[in-house]
DNA sequence: GGTCCCGATCAATACCTATTAGTCATTCAA
DNA sequence: TTGAATGACTAATAGGTATTGATCGGGACC
């Protein structure tokens, strides 16, 4: 209840100096302290239940132990909190804590947002997006250690970092879990045209094909919006075209309205039709019935990474600039063997 | 790219004291500053892109301009996202920032990561999170301005608020969408039971009974654990037990199992069967086919109040220490008026 | 002409900590 | 016996800012 103690408390308490608080607390090995004095500095500290002052420490050290986050889509859905979870923990191990301002959409908006973390000295700055969009870097006019995780610098130069899901390979991954059970009446319902994600996922999806000698015009598409409502029109649309037995959803949430779909139709998932997931999207992959064969986006791996990154120290030239994590295949009971043809 | 530049900078540029640089810049009206002076001290910090040193600020006046979230669930749904999207729109209106820890689940560790906001010199605590639960509060030995936004302190004092969804209106509001519709076959799905939230969503839907003149025992109830699996099970043994016309949801992602259960039962929805849900989940209730009718849980108002709370003035005595926020129904497709008794 | 006050500005200090440069015994080497 | 070295500690300063208490010149007043 009564007001922080700091050190001059504890030295008063002691019988010594503040200097030598200091040093017996920070463990300094290269100045002597008797070990009595040390042992009533630590009692004092103990009792009075001192904590050094991180903010006076950063401002004498000149350095920081705080990282800014400009996150993206916090409320939207939990990819964005996997990944400032991850940047936590790496922060967490390094004893560093986190600032997070989301991203407003308006330019002036944004910047203020920056510099509020500027101003707060922060040790570096992570642009943290679960969609992996572009971001229009603030001009901050003093030099801050930058790592971009799910996004990309729009203009210029790049910061110490990218850090991206390895969607090509995903959708590859993705593919393939149709493809190695037999399938090849296959439609892909893909996300948004031309984003990049959805670009990344087709390629996979190419690359697929090519491995067990398919053309790519073997392959019915059709792009969305990533919406649940979107997955359920292109399969529809998808079934009235050709009997196709496995469909390749853009995400979960498109593999959810992709199911609705199928059911209205009277198809069962997955006894007639196979469908494959992507995201992992928590609380809903799993959950299904069937649950999702998806693949996973490393949103936590990245977050990680991207923490690490910002807690270590600077100029380690030998990392690549540009990160590209793994997204794995998770296997469920939406996809099965194709089954033998009618 | 050179460091950041500092008020002695500024006031060396303009040919002034440092101290009369703080003068203009703060604004302070009790200490007259020659016009021709205020102009020099301005244009200099304009062209040096001078920010003031927040941390600097706070030491010295010591106070604080960061706000810490001790937040949960943050990766698992988007709800506490809102919740932390609502305290930052109030924090950064009051020039606060936010740091943000995830509660780990054990012990130490949420001490721990309480203490790393209390050493950084936070101006208050909010306990954030976006299940109705109750959180143990860390003993922290200083007197910091506590609140708690849908949580409540498992132990003793209070802190300043706790700020919770009324759950029981929210209930109340959810059983009237069918009932105002003319639906009594009705089917309560329930979440986890004696779950605060549940209880109250319950009591709701009773009061609800009462006022159109149904006793409790008039409603079928089971309970599940809010997941999408569980409103499948549930749904599908309420089906079996009687022909209910209306299922009325712990959460939308039951609500969504109780969908699939229906289409494989082949009961068209909302055509047959009339479903309500709560939560009004990002994603999901809105983009559904049918959309949900739902209950929307104001995670968002709630964090903006608790923000707004801790960055205002202490004891303010006039306002309640428990507050109770709104849940309003949304009204979309998957509720219609009930079909004539065939 | 001296006093008082006021406008304008600045030097000095404090916030809490880390670090540099001491101080003061005591011991050791020469 | 002197000097140097060492051990144990402290005074002072810095880091960027806010604030208190000066300083200083000039105009008003008696």
């Amino acid at each position: 209840m009564p007001a922080r103690p700091t050190m001059v408390d504890v030295a008063r308490h002691a019988g010594v100096s503040q200097t030598t608080v200091s040093f017996v607390l920070n463990g300094r090995t290269d100045v002597p302290v008797a070990p009595e004095t040390r042992r009533r500095v630590l009692e004092a500290a103990a009792l009075l239940g001192y904590r050094p002052n991180r903010a006076a420490q950063d401002l004498k050290r000149g350095s920081s132990s705080v990282l800014g986050i400009v996150s993206n889509g916090i409320a939207s859905h939990p990819f964005a909190g996997r990944m400032i979870l991850g940047i936590q923990k790496a922060a967490r191990a390094a004893g560093y804590v986190c600032m997070v301002v989301d991203m407003p959409d308006d330019e002036e908006g944004r910047d203020e947002a920056v510099r509020s973390l500027l101003d707060r000295g922060v040790a570096g700055l992570i642009y943290a997006s679960p969609a992996t969009v572009p971001v229009r870097q603030t001009e901050t006019g003093v030099r801050v250690r930058t790592v971009f995780s799910g996004c990309w610098p729009e203009n210029g130069e790049p910061g110490e970092a990218v850090i991206l899901p390895n969607d090509v390979e995903g959708g590859r991954l993705a593919a393939r879990a149709a493809l190695d059970r037999g399938h090849r009446r296959i439609a892909f319902l893909g996300g948004t045209y031309q984003e990049q994600a959805t670009v990344d996922r087709e390629r996979g999806l190419d690359l697929a094909c090519a491995e067990v000698g398919m053309a790519p015009e073997d392959v019915w598409r059709a792009y969305g919006d990533y919406s649940i409502d979107s997955g359920y029109r292109l399969a529809r649309t998808a079934m009235a075209e050709d009997e196709f037995t496995a469909l390749i959803c853009g995400n979960d949430r498109m593999a959810l309205g992709a199911v609705l779909a199928l059911h209205e139709l009277h198809y069962d998932v997955p006894g007639r039709v196979s469908v494959v997931g992507y995201d992992d999207q928590e609380e809903l992959a799993e959950e299904m019935r069937p649950a999702f064969t998806t693949v996973a986006l490393p949103h936590y791996e990245m977050g990680l990474l991207a923490g690490e990154r910002l807690t270590s120290p600077p100029g380690s030239p030998t990392v690549p600039e540009r990160i590209l994590v793994p997204c794995p295949l998770v296997v469920r009971a939406s996809v099965v063997p194709v089954s033998a043809p009618s």
